[in-house]
Formats: C-alpha cells, sequence, structure tokens
DNA sequence: GTTCAGACTGTAACCGCTCACAGAAAAGCC
DNA sequence: GGCTTTTCTGTGAGCGGTTACAGTCTGAAC
C-alpha cells in the first residue's frame, strides 16, 4: 500500500524536461516558460509528488522547521492555558508558511539537551523561547544554535535582540490608575515571583502609576502566582495594613485566592475592598464577583513571535514588539 | 560563529577509520572492535560531532520525528487544559527517544492538508491523533499517511486499531455506585454530546450501573460539554423530575453549571441533591461545595499513546489500552 | 600447514533534492 | 543575416549520511 512515493524524476519524465526545471517550478523560480511550467505542474498533480523533505533540506541547508522551546517540563507547571493560547497563536502563523513546528518542552537539563542536538543537527532554522526566568541556561542553549532566537516575553537578565512581550508595566500601571479614578487611595498590591519580568514590571507599574497620582506604595506583599499563594500574600497584607481599600494582584489565579481571603477576612469585594487582577483567564468572569482584569493578548504573543521567526529566517530585520494590554473592567471593582 | 558543524567523514579521518565504521559506532552496530569503537568516540567528543538529521533520514528513509495531529485549530477549543495536558505526556515519553515531536494543530480543510503533505513528504515516522468526532475527516488523512497511527480517544464511529483511552464507561458506573451506596436512588444524568466517544461512553456507563442497581434510568438531559450547557441540562432536568435527588453530570465544567443552577433553586447540595462530574479538572476543587468526580489520568493518556507509537515503530504489535479512572470523593455527594 | 568460519573493515552505490554552470534557444539590435 | 543579450534548459557535482557487498584478518579445527 504505501507504494513508493513519486520522486523528482519521475515528474521531470513525465513533463519531458529535466530534474533541474522541475525543482525550478517547485521553488517557484524564474527563468521557467509558461509551457514548461503547465507541463510540470500537471506531471506533479497527475503523480500526486510531494517532495521530500529530508532530500530537500539536505541539499539546500535550511531544514523547514522551527521549534517552540518552553521552558517547563513539569507538567503541572506546562499544563498551563497560557502556553495552550501561544501555542494556538503559534500554529495560526505557521500555517500560513510551510514550515513545520517543534515543540520541546525544556526546563530540566535532558531537555535542554534535546534542544541543543536539534540545532546542532541543523534541525531546525529557528527557536522560540518561553518562560524563560533568570539565567535560565535554556537561552544559551538557543544562542548557541546559530540560528534566530525570538523571545516570548523578556528574560529579566538583559534584553534579547528580538522579542515579543506584553505591556506588563503599561497594563499594571493602567490597573492602578482605574482604582484611582474610582477614589481608592490605600491601593495594595500582590505581585508575581521577582525573577521573571512579567513579576517585576507589574510591580514596577504598580509603583509608577501610585508615584503619578502621589500616593504611598508600601502595600506590598510578594507571590508566586499561584492561587495559594496569592491568598497567602492577601493574608499577610490584612494583617499588616488592614486599612488598605483596593488590591492590584500580578494575576488572575493569584486575585482568586485573594477573594477567598477577603471573604473570609469578612469583607466585601467592591464594597470595601476594590481587586483587580492580570490576564484575563477564562476562570475570572466565574470568580464572584466577577474580576476586573487587565487582559493580555496572548494568542496575539504566539502569533507575534512567530511572524518575527519567519522575517528573520527571511533575513529581514524585524524590531522587538510590546503588544499592547487591556483593561477589563467587570465587577469587582 | 555557526561555522560548519564537523561531518561524518571528518570523524572517520579523525579516528583513522572509514566512514562505514563511524555509521556503525554511531548507531551502535555490532561488527565494531573495540579499539575502533572507543578512537571513533573519541573523535566524536573532540570534535562535537552531531550527525545531520536530513541526510541520515534521507539515507536510512525514517525521519526521527512524530506528530501529534489535534482536530481542533479554534484557539478557543484548543486552549484547553486537557490538550495541555497530554502533550505533557507525550513530550515525558519523546524525551526518552530520539524522535521529535511535530505539533499539527487540524481541524480546518487547510491544517488537514498540511498533515497530508507532512506524512506523504515522509516527514514522520508516526502520528498520534487527539478528539476526534464523529466521521473526523482527519482520521482518514492520517490512516492514507502511510505510518502507523494511534488514536487517542476512539472515534465513534468504527474502532481503530491502536488507539488509548479512557475508561469512560468504567468511571461513569463507579460515579453513579457511589451515589447509590451513598443513599441515592432517584440518580439524574446530564450528558456530553452523543457524537463523541466520551459523550456516549460516560451515559453508557450510567445506564448500566443504574440497570444493576435495579433503578430508573429515565431521568436523562442531553448537553455539550459546557458549562452553560451543564447548567440549562440541569434546569430542564429540575422541570421535568423535581424529585431527583442525585445528578451525575459528565464533565466538570457542566458540573459547575449545574451547581449554579441547583443554588438558584433552592437545592442545597449535598443535602437535597448529590453531584458528581467527571474529568477532575483544577477547577474541580474550586467550586463550592467542592465537587466530587472522575478523575481521568490524562498525562497517562499521553505518555502511554506515544509509548505505544514508539512500539509501532519499532515494529512491535501493541493492544489498546484502557485507562483505570478514579473517583475523588469531595463535598458535593 | 591448510582450510574455513566468523568478526571486522572499507568501498561505493544510492537516498532525492538544490544549485552553479554551461549550452541552447529566443529576442533584440544594427 | 550576423552578433550580442537575455531567457530558458540540461547537466553533474554535491549535501551527509546508510547499507549491501566484498575483502581482510583472526584463531580454531583438522
Amino acid at each position: 500500500m504505501s507504494n513508493r512515493q513519486p520522486t523528482l524524476d519521475e515528474v521531470a519524465e513525465r513533463a519531458g524536461v529535466s530534474r533541474g526545471t522541475v525543482s525550478r517550478v517547485i521553488n517557484d523560480r524564474h527563468h521557467v516558460s509558461a509551457k514548461a511550467r503547465l507541463a510540470v505542474q500537471s506531471a506533479i498533480a497527475e503523480l500526486g509528488y510531494v517532495p521530500s523533505m529530508a532530500a530537500r533540506s539536505l541539499a539546500s541547508q535550511r531544514r523547514g522547521a522551527v521549534v517552540l522551546a518552553i521552558s517547563s517540563d513539569d507538567p503541572a507547571l506546562f499544563a498551563n492555558l497560557f502556553f495552550a493560547e501561544v501555542i494556538a497563536g503559534v500554529n495560526a502563523v505557521i500555517e500560513e508558511t510551510d514550515l513545520q513546528l517543534l515543540l520541546v518542552l525544556a526546563a530540566s537539563e535532558r531537555g535542554r539537551s534535546r534542544l541543543a542536538r536539534i540545532l546542532q543537527s541543523r534541525g531546525a532554522d529557528g527557536v522560540m523561547l518561553l518562560a524563560l526566568r533568570e539565567n535560565d541556561p535554556l537561552a544559551k542553549v538557543a544562542e548557541a544554535g546559530g540560528v534566530p532566537v525570538v523571545h516570548g516575553g523578556r528574560p529579566l537578565d538583559g534584553t534579547p535582540r528580538w522579542y515579543v512581550d506584553a505591556d506588563n508595566r503599561g497594563g499594571a500601571r493602567q490597573a492602578v490608575e482605574h482604582l484611582v479614578a474610582t477614589g481608592r487611595s490605600r491601593i495594595a498590591t500582590v505581585t508575581g515571583p521577582q525573577d521573571l519580568n512579567a513579576g517585576v514590571s507589574r510591580y514596577l507599574g504598580y509603583r509608577e502609576a501610585m508615584a503619578l497620582a502621589g500616593l504611598s506604595d508600601h502595600r506590598v506583599a510578594h507571590a508566586d502566582f499561584t492561587e495559594a499563594g496569592g491568598a497567602a500574600a492577601t493574608s499577610r497584607l490584612l494583617d499588616e495594613h488592614p486599612d488598605l481599600d483596593a488590591v492590584f494582584v500580578a494575576s488572575d489565579a493569584m486575585a482568586a485566592g485573594a477573594l477567598g481571603v477577603l471573604r473570609e477576612r469578612g469583607r466585601t469585594v467592591p464594597g470595601d475592598v476594590a481587586v483587580v487582577g492580570f490576564n484575563d483567564v477564562r476562570a475570572a468572569q466565574h470568580t464572584r464577583p466577577a474580576l476586573t482584569t487587565v487582559r493580555q493578548p496572548i494568542i496575539a504573543l504566539g502569533r507575534e513571535m512567530t511572524r518575527m521567526l519567519v522575517r528573520l529566517i527571511d533575513g529581514e530585520e524585524p524590531t522587538p514588539l510590546i503588544l499592547p494590554t487591556e483593561l477589563v473592567v467587570r465587577e469587582s471593582t
């Protein structure tokens, strides 16, 4: 059944031309007469010819594939809507090209060496990198591969040449400004991990907005982007600053935890305390009260990373991109 | 910087042997003297040699890659923890091999033809298929590729030769038996879509358990696995069968909807009505009351699919696999 | 001391495509 | 019509491996 696929030579013979001409038609090159092109095209159609990736990439020295490397291989961490949405965005662009998408989950040493092998075996024409912590060795591995690397989100240490990031700082500022505008002044924040750019930038945005509004920004608790962490941080916040009337929580998961603690502690939301989250994950609509939050264009992040990488592969020189965020006001403010 | 990678010939020369011998060492074949093997190995280490995927797959006619095809390219649908967890499981096994993982999101015609191209260009040694609805054309495309195909979950029409599935029927039966054991007898069910195997099997399990317990299984409402659908179905159920004292809901998302409706209608859970869900998504712990549910081993699903595919590629003949589910009792029963 | 099986090694023919180069055909010019 | 350009086409040498085959070398058996 699995009859040998036809080869370029068979197409050439059938079309009555030479191998070179068929190759030119396939790769849409100039210097092919209309007649020859037509003959080749119909031969291809009749034979159901599809060029062999392997032969093509051996001869041309490019691979026709890119890798999406995610710095996480703990299933619990990877199993995260964020990644799923990024992948959806990446896929949307990949589909328009004839590139293939290689997925590498690479937080461990093992995963990293897999990526290194792929790159060294000329296995990909480019890399997209996601979710890097401070000093993540994955970045070095990727950069050493000799192919373009696009970062999703800036790593904390140093700014890579090419990246796409959400406007974390601006979004945080927006959120806090909204709180100020609705009459809050003793505004606290629960931050994300401070070894992650998103954590730092959102905290920075909070401080900027507070400074601009002439408010004190000392009501701070650091957490880790998880629901439990958010709950604990909120608890500390209430202990230390019982007067707070609003809290900007740097992720929706943490905000869910915060809402729970506020309820337990007898504070009404948004009556006593207004709450703003960050990310706009689907669950944000289902908290009670529904969460006001900053929407991050995650799918667009994936899409734009991929566009940027494709441009790099084509030899262009794109510039880094910061995607705008958007405040979504619901019931919690 | 991107200095040409060393080739096999350079390794051969440095080791003072022929190309063939180097190849044998790399592929761990017999008939290589210890001396030659050692010389080659150190030459490889010194040169940092990594074989070229492209050349190797051209010559050997295998690709060193498998594709995971997901029948969904609507970002909203794909952005689903289910898929993320499957991918995590797949990755865990892939990491142990030297296979690469190609991801194809293929619900549309375009996605499907991409998969077809990959297979026809001998771009993969095997395919894993996920989330097929009745008559999903993706299945045909995959089967036509001439490489082994492993299904994740049985499609509704026909049983594929190789698949891994969760024990949907058994899990449903377990759930209902639990309700019976805790003293319920007027047990209703909200089903999933009946063009999806999971929907049908869970309904079947419900009916089996009811029959075994000698109870009537006529309290049924069909829905679509979404929260809104589950809410609407529960509403209908309460209208038509106000006497029900328990409901087995075929997914957690639908169960969340059901809990909302029950609360609105003034029924206490589990006092008046016990509720069991299915899947054990993370959110199930956060509903109020926390949801009793059937845990599906999603990561294991990905893992076992991949193991099965690897065996097939190695020429073995694995048998289909049904993974056990597990009842997780929380507050709603 | 032959003979011979068996372990090792080298050789060379592919695998299916790309691409630089050279030759042929067509077009443009005087 | 001859000559130069320009456009098209064929040719052949790789790309970097795998693998069948043939040859070499060993030690054991006779």
